[in-house]
DNA sequence: AGCACGCCGACT
DNA sequence: GTCGGCGTGCTC
């Protein structure tokens, strides 16, 4: 093996599914390995790629030399490599974009375009100079540019219409557009994440007015502050700490990721069933094979602290591991139940944080300084060493899908990743998908189980509320039952909270027209949209799109509009109408803001400032709340009807998952759903808390259909904004899926479920295979074919293993 | 996906 | 006449 390389292939973030030859320059010659990254000119751009492989064989074409090495050592190592090959090759994506996923650090080098003089301008600017001050914009504009290049964002701030001026000067050979490979500036990121620190009053230099409040306020608060809590002291202090900071006058620096260990519980010990499920990972991780257990466990059975035993077994024998959580379940409390128990050994990997924070978790993790990983789906790639032991928490939960390119499933991932590295799995759930119960029976996966919960509090009493029964009775067609309305009213009176699930955000589901029964439909989507009272608006809950409420029919001009349906905000509001005295508070995407939005109002919540928390499925997965002994759903139905094969298995989950959140303490619980469908297997299943009957339901209904687990599906999506486009596309997609092989079972292709979503019309085609190989097989042949027609990169989409088919 | 190059309508 | 619209084609 030479040690000198003058080429590297490198895989780049771009959709063409190939890698790229460069040469390297002698500097680099002996410095490059796989899994690197470098920067390398693509096109009139530069961009970031990590290296494949490093070879002296001249490629066919002349290779542009790479620019600057990024790594000294690969920040994606031999395994996570072969581990991106597997999820490019299975999910059919371009390696390129699942090493951009992989590795958060790609992000890092941020590209930006900047103006900048030419020789030819400075001359000009110079020969100005000598002349009178001058007063027109071109010239301010110039000048400008002579002390540091910009963007075109920067100078369109201070010359509003500066874009014209600009491509004019260009013309002029004054000024060209320059690449830029910044640095990402850590004093850009948001205050909640600097930290200040002062080290004393800087000597004579001039300071704003919002400046020497800033520094006055720190003399007289020694120590390092949080930046956004200084802003509520100091206003001000956030544009005055980053002008300061620029001028070295005091210091910036990335928060530390300190974890509120406030809610860090004691360890307490196992009990006779957490023992067990225990025991036998704990036997798995000494044998150092490979195995995957399923741990189901109902709601508040204690899984948390299994995790925690499993994890310190891991650690006892020198092998590293990795919690996987939902997105919604990574909040700071629960980073702060890890940090206490494990201390630095902890890395905490969140979508949310940008990409030094990332790389600085990334860091600490190949270097062997945290030996335990805590994040959501990406954290999979996370590099932990001597990987052993892998906990999927939730692993039923829809956010372990991602959504884009590439269309990969963490907890699929995770399994993988395991073989591999011959570690143990736990996928943890009180409400298993049905894919991983089966692989329990299947022989692939070990069932564990914890069936009560712990310190011996009950189960919850769950009544199913019949609506049908209830408008007979009352011929009222209310949101709520008398029976909910009366136990909400009874748990005010005694001190106790409520918890009100209503899966629909916005005020009503729809408007329509009385005379011509047309609904009012996004410009964009295929979708009717959703009434939001707060702000007087009706918006598409796909695309955002908001406009306000039509006076008259936009169809035939009726003025009879009316409104259909409920969403949340309803609920909230006829709620205040019912129990006038009541606190209310509300969780949805229309309240929650922010990113402490979320955390705010559930503690507002906990602490007891509110009676009742209306949300949508946001409240099913949220904290432990300890006064909560009423969980009402006003519709178990939402989403019954939906055209997925998932809807009832969905349905059953979150009313599970819901009715879990009832008297979790001291206090018992009671669930009320109310719901037109109470013989649906999925409502009845819930109420009667019976995973066991309700996964033998949902079972003999996909082995009936030949759905997921009994076959290997895919959805195919081809979308482009004409509809023709759309239509020709899925046409030949209908050509070569006509007369499939044995083993291969062709649905479509349709309008998709939302026929035009985003301006984009959209055909759908489900394809279920009796064998992996095959369905994969047939999808490389579909990405060639639409490579081989010049399709639009984004028009074919290719979603293995989906978890929704909208 | 970007981004450049290239060919047709409304403006100084 | 030009500016600038976005269709088409390439990226080692």
């Amino acid at each position: 093996m030479p040690t000198f390389f003058e080429y590297i292939d490198v895989s780049l973030p771009v959709p063409i599914d190939r890698p790229f030859t460069y040469r390297l320059p002698e500097t680099l010659r002996h410095r490059v390995a796989p899994g690197c990254r470098i920067i390398v000119p693509f096109g009139s751009r530069k961009l970031t790629g990590v290296i494949l492989r490093a070879h002296n064989d001249p490629p066919s074409v002349t290779a542009k030399e790479a620019l600057r090495l990024l790594d000294a050592e690969p920040v994606l190592e031999e395994k996570l490599l072969a581990l991106g090959r597997w999820v490019a090759d299975y999910y059919c994506a371009p390696l390129g974009e699942v090493l951009r996923s992989m590795a958060p650090l790609t992000g890092e080098v941020r590209r930006t375009r900047v103006w900048a003089l030419t020789d030819k301008g400075h001359s000009v600017i110079r020969q100005l100079l000598i002349g009178e001050p001058g007063n027109d914009t071109a010239v301010d504009l110039l000048r400008l540019l002579e002390q540091r290049a910009l963007s075109e964002t920067t100078l369109e701030r201070k010359f509003p219409g500066a874009k014209k001026l600009l491509k004019s000067l260009e013309k002029k050979g004054l000024i060209e557009l320059e690449q830029n490979l910044a640095e990402r500036d850590p004093m850009r990121a948001p205050a909640a994440r600097l930290r200040v620190e002062f080290q004393g009053r800087p000597a004579e230099v001039k300071l704003t007015k919002q400046e020497r409040e800033l520094v006055a306020y720190l003399e007289l608060h020694p120590g390092t502050h949080n930046l956004e809590e200084l802003e509520l002291l100091v206003k001000g202090a956030s544009q005055a700490a980053r002008a300061m900071a620029r001028r070295n006058l005091l210091i910036l620096k990335p928060e530390a990721l300190t974890a509120d260990t406030s809610w860090a519980k004691p360890r307490h010990d196992l009990n006779p069933e957490q023992q067990a499920a225990y025991d036998e990972i704990r036997k798995a991780l000494d044998a150092h094979h490979y195995q995957t257990f399923l741990l189901r466990g109902v709601t508040g059975s204690g899984k948390t602290e299994v995790y925690l035993s499993a994890i310190e077994a891991a650690l006892q024998l020198d092998r590293g591991a990795l919690l996987l959580v939902p997105e919604i379940a990574l909040t700071p409390a629960m980073a702060g139940q890890f940090h206490s128990r494990f201390g630095d050994q902890v890395a905490i990997l969140h979508s949310a944080f940008n990409d030094s924070e990332r790389a600085e978790q990334w860091r600490r993790l190949r270097s062997g300084l945290a030996k335990v990983g805590v994040g959501t789906r990406s954290a999979v790639f996370a590099p932990v060493a001597n990987l052993g032991l892998i906990i999927v928490d939730e692993e039923h939960d829809q956010s372990y899908k991602q959504e884009e390119t590439p269309r990969y499933n963490g907890r699929d991932v995770a399994i993988v990743r395991a073989r591999e590295a011959k570690a143990v799995v736990v996928l943890g759930s009180a409400t298993p998908s049905l894919e991983s119960r089966y692989n329990v029976e299947r022989g692939k996966s070990r069932l564990l189980e914890l069936p009560v919960r712990v310190g011996d509090r009950p189960m919850p009493t769950v009544e199913l509320i019949d609506m049908r029964e209830e408008f007979l009775e009352t011929r009222q067609n209310g949101l709520f039952s008398r029976k909910l309305i009366e136990a909400i009213g009874a748990k005010i009176e005694s001190g106790e909270q409520t918890v009100l699930l209503m899966n629909r955000r916005g005020f009503s589901a729809s408007v329509a027209c009385r005379s011509c029964g047309e609904r009012v439909q996004c410009v964009n989507c295929a979708v009717a949209l959703t009434f939001h009272r707060r702000d007087n608006r009706l918006l598409c809950h796909y695309c955002n799109f908001a406009q306000r409420v039509p006076q008259v029919c936009p169809h035939c001009g009726s003025e009879h509009i009316y409104f259909l349906g409920s969403g949340s905000e309803k609920v909230e509001d006829e709620l205040h109408r019912h129990l006038p005295r009541a606190r209310i508070a509300r969780l949805d995407r229309d309240t929650v803001t922010g990113k402490n939005r979320y955390e705010q109002i559930l503690g507002g919540f906990r602490e007891g400032n509110y009676d009742i928390l209306v949300g949508t499925q946001m409240i099913a997965k949220g904290h432990d709340i300890p006064n909560v002994t009423l969980v009402g759903v006003v519709s178990g139905d939402i989403g019954l009807a939906m055209p997925d094969f998932r809807s009832a298995e969905r349905a059953f989950q979150l009313l599970t998952q819901v009715a879990g959140r009832a008297g979790r303490h001291s206090l018992p619980g009671t669930v009320l759903i109310q719901t037109i469908n109470p013989d649906h297997y999925a409502i009845r299943c819930a109420a009667e808390q019976d995973f066991g009957k309700f996964y033998e339901k949902e079972l003999q209904f996909r082995r009936l259909m030949r759905y997921p687990p009994f076959c290997a599906m895919a959805n195919i999506v081809v979308r482009a904004e004409k509809q023709e486009d759309a239509l020709r596309m899925s046409g030949q997609i209908a050509n070569l899926l006509g007369m499939p092989e044995e083993g291969i079972k062709v649905l479509g292709p349709a309008e998709a479920p939302v026929p035009r979503l985003k301006n984009e019309f959209r055909y759908q085609t489900l394809i279920k295979a009796i064998s992996r190989p095959k369905l994969n097989e047939l999808l490389k042949c579909l990405r060639q074919h639409a490579l081989d027609d010049k399709w639009p990169a984004t028009a074919l989409v290719v979603d293995v293993d989906p978890m929704s088919l909208l």
